[in-house]
DNA sequence: ATGCCTTTGTGAACGCGTGCACAAAGATTG
DNA sequence: CAATCTTTGTGCACGCGTTCACAAAGGCAT
């Protein structure tokens, strides 16, 4: 059952920056942008780290990952920073992205300001549903899928957005992966198979929330003079033996990423 | 200033399940669901490992902070696992949750299937602009920011999400926290400080989108025969002397989490 | 019952990420 | 130019998470 690797399969260590590390450079920047159009001229790490809602120790090792940019006794050039990160990050140039499935959440994305500022361009829109076509959202008029293969290389485009539900997700995966892409953000809500060298990174509003709910009741359960909890009751079965009977709810888990697509 | 903590201190170890197996859950129990539907009795923690998208020794690792669930020689069975992670994860008691902010994503999010399924209920739906107050979202009234004390109090209410724009963020998230929230899940581009005990996520697409760029373009550096390394020319200026040039952009970075509320 | 086959549960090794603590580097002042 | 003070860069140790590899457990057939 076609299983397939994606998460990247050792660290990604190309020329050394940690995996942990790259992830935490946006923050960074987001941070080093702020003061940047504040006109501040330099920073220290301890200041920086704060900012970004980190550790300074360890924001100095980030840094130490891509040079020595900083200044001893004074920190570091804000200016020269932004573009080292930017440069590091593969942001100095321009990154087309399509959208694959335009609801309520590919709408959103469209109209998401973040993309445009960062290096980062809505080149296309597009769903399966024919009444969208050639209507604009966001200002841009949404294609049809079939078109999705022609998009995608007449735009040299390499990262793509799935937003789709997520029984069409694979599927939809799979084409832009043959159309030529290879990083995609999935919001849909399953385990993409793709294959080696293509980037899948995974947003899971309803994972983010069970794993709140599990602090959340770990925090009840404790703090206050709670009851050694009253545990909803035992009623499941041993191991192998009996079955219980909660009947198959709706098929609506998740089967949509936090949006219809129309 | 004003730091504040919010990753989880410790381990949040409480009785012992490690924070990464705790993330993996929500994966194995979405898994399970399918195969619930299937009516499959057992799986092998080789299927489900592959059904999820991770390794099968993981898979058992995992599940042995559980407790001993399987049935050696023949898997786990489907019924009983799916009721002990939801027991686990407590999603077996109903957590309403309000979404600040309703914009194209807190409208998204407001009509995201994937809540009521498995315990989670929108409570109610909050935006500032008293323009939207009483217009109905995914059939539930946007009700006006002032309400927010009273609301998270009357419903019980202890998960938060987020879907500001960042400069009101912090804001909301001070509100949210007086007011008896606990858990919140911010789509907002900002960090928030909040006191301990409070747990904070965040999703974050201009994040994700930079990450993936820096992947792509190391992937574009490399897999062809491409030189040694060109390094884009270093432009820019040694560590403390001169100061690059680049116009601070425009203000839009991402203030906005992938919409604008009203 | 006995033996074989399958699959779990876990001990142990390894590697990544984090944080401490400090030496080195540079600015700054007298 | 020397002394002092600030802040970086990093060696080192520790802990979490992952993976391997295998013994133990249970089912099943003979």
């Amino acid at each position: 059952m076609a299983t397939g690797r994606n998460h990247r399969p050792a660290t990604s260590r190309s020329r050394g920056i940690p995996e942990a590390t790259v992830a935490r450079l946006p923050l960074y920047l987001r941070a080093l942008t702020a003061l940047s159009e504040r006109s501040v001229p330099t920073v220290s790490s301890e200041e920086l780290a704060s900012a970004a809602g980190v550790n300074s120790a360890k924001l100095r090792k980030d840094f130490s990952y891509l040079g020595s940019y900083g200044t001893r006794g004074v920190g570091y050039d804000v200016e020269y920073l932004v573009y080292q990160i930017s440069r590091e990050l593969g942001l100095t140039q321009d990154w087309p992205v399509v959208i694959v499935g335009i609801g309520n959440l590919g709408a959103a994305l469209a109209n998401y300001g973040g993309f445009a500022s960062r290096g980062f361009r809505v080149a296309a829109l597009i769903d399966a549903d024919p009444g969208l076509s050639g209507k604009p959202v966001a200002g841009i008029p949404v294609q049809h899928t079939d078109e999705l293969e022609k998009i995608i290389s007449d735009n040299g485009v390499s990262i793509g957005v799935i937003a789709t539900p997520a029984g069409a997700a694979q599927q939809v995966c799979d084409r832009l992966v043959a159309a030529g892409i290879t990083s995609i953000l999935n919001f849909a809500p399953t385990v993409l198979s793709v294959p080696e060298g293509v980037d899948v990174r995974k947003v899971d509003l309803s994972i983010e929330l069970q794993i709140l709910a599990f602090h959340e009741q770990r925090k009840a359960g404790e703090e206050p003079g709670a009851p050694p909890e009253t545990d909803t009751a035992p009623p499941a079965a041993p191991p192998a033996v009996s079955v219980a009977k909660r009947p198959p709810e709706s098929g609506t888990d998740g089967d949509l990423p936090a949006v219809m697509p129309a």
